[in-house]
DNA sequence: CAGCGTTTAGGGTTCTCGAT
DNA sequence: ATCGAGAACCCTAAACGCTG
């Protein structure tokens, strides 16, 4: 049984007529006819009485049409889903760093204007979710850029200034030899920064101590356990309540660009469209 | 004769499956 | 992955019977 049999069955059952109906969905009379005495053969029932002028839906036929209406709907219904693409819906799933200060802007943004659409973030570091969006489990990432790899295709969102944060209110390059550096895990692209910067100094730091999260990292500069390096837009509350300082680093070093990005050659939905032109937006 | 449904033969398209 | 042959399917035109 195919959906064209039940459009047929139905057409006929609404005219009383196979003519009318071969009419109405541009197909020869004798089709039609075909058409139905397949469909009764399928389901071992006759569906209509016959008569002189047309035919009338039996008790079964009667049935049929209920469920075939209902079918028909549905199928209708996930048509139209598909078709309509200026209200996406379905499922999200995007990447992000944890410092993207943007994002609460474009997140409420986005809901309020696509309220189907359910947002799943996942929060990592850059390479992991660089990593994620190449393997087709994030339908894209805010990360740390530049990335420079040949299916990686970026949106550049925002450009901050990196200071590193302290608890005391003066600051002396050689203390990173003295205090342990608080670090989100490897991959992530300000520790990579700062890794350059040390390099560069020829500075050892004493210790990395990695954390996985921004609140354990900032609880921890808090409570002088040690240092670390962030956008400055992120810490911009705590540098007010004075409850952390924040030191410029020196160029090239003072800048981190943080980038949109999602996989070349896979399929772009109206959902991810759409969610790219509300960052497009915003900037 | 007009209007209806049914049957049959045949053409075009699509699907399936094995070979490469 | 692509190609080709055969099968299956879908549709049409034409002829037919039935009824008012």
């Amino acid at each position: 049984m195919e959906f064209n049999d039940l459009r047929i069955f139905q057409a006929v059952a609404t005219h009383g007529s196979v003519s009318k109906a071969a009419l109405e969905l541009n197909y020869v009379q004798s089709n039609v006819t075909a058409r139905i005495k397949l469909l009764e053969k399928e389901l071992r029932t006759p569906l209509f009485y016959r008569h002189k002028r047309g035919m009338i839906l039996n008790p079964e036929g009667k049935r049929l049409l209920d469920h075939s209406r209902e079918i028909l709907s549905k199928m209708e219904e996930m048509t139209h889903l598909f078709e309509d693409k200026t209200y996406p819906s379905g499922v999200l799933e995007i990447g992000i760093v944890e410092t993207v200060n943007a994002l609460p802007d474009i997140l409420s943004s986005y809901y309020r204007k696509y309220p189907n659409v359910e947002l799943s973030l996942k929060t990592g570091v850059t390479d992991d979710l660089v990593q994620q969006v190449l393997d087709m489990k994030l339908d894209g990432a805010f990360v740390t850029g530049p990335i420079r790899h040949p299916l990686i295709e970026q949106l550049e969102v925002i450009q901050e200034k990196l200071v590193l944060v302290t608890k005391g209110e003066s600051f002396r390059i050689e203390e990173i030899t003295e205090k342990p550096l608080l670090l989100y895990n490897k991959g992530c692209g300000y520790r990579e920064r700062l890794e350059s910067w040390m390099k560069a100094e020829g500075i050892i730091p004493k210790q990395i101590m990695e954390f996985g999260t921004f609140g354990t990292i900032m609880g921890s500069v808090a409570a002088g356990i040690g240092m670390t390096i962030i956008p400055e837009s992120s810490i911009t509350d705590l540098i007010v309540k004075g409850t952390v300082y924040g030191h410029s680093v020196p160029e090239p070093y003072h800048e981190i660009t943080t980038i949109f990005i999602w996989r070349k050659d896979s399929y772009i939905s109206s959902t991810l469209q759409c969610f790219m032109d509300e960052i497009v937006s915003l900037l």
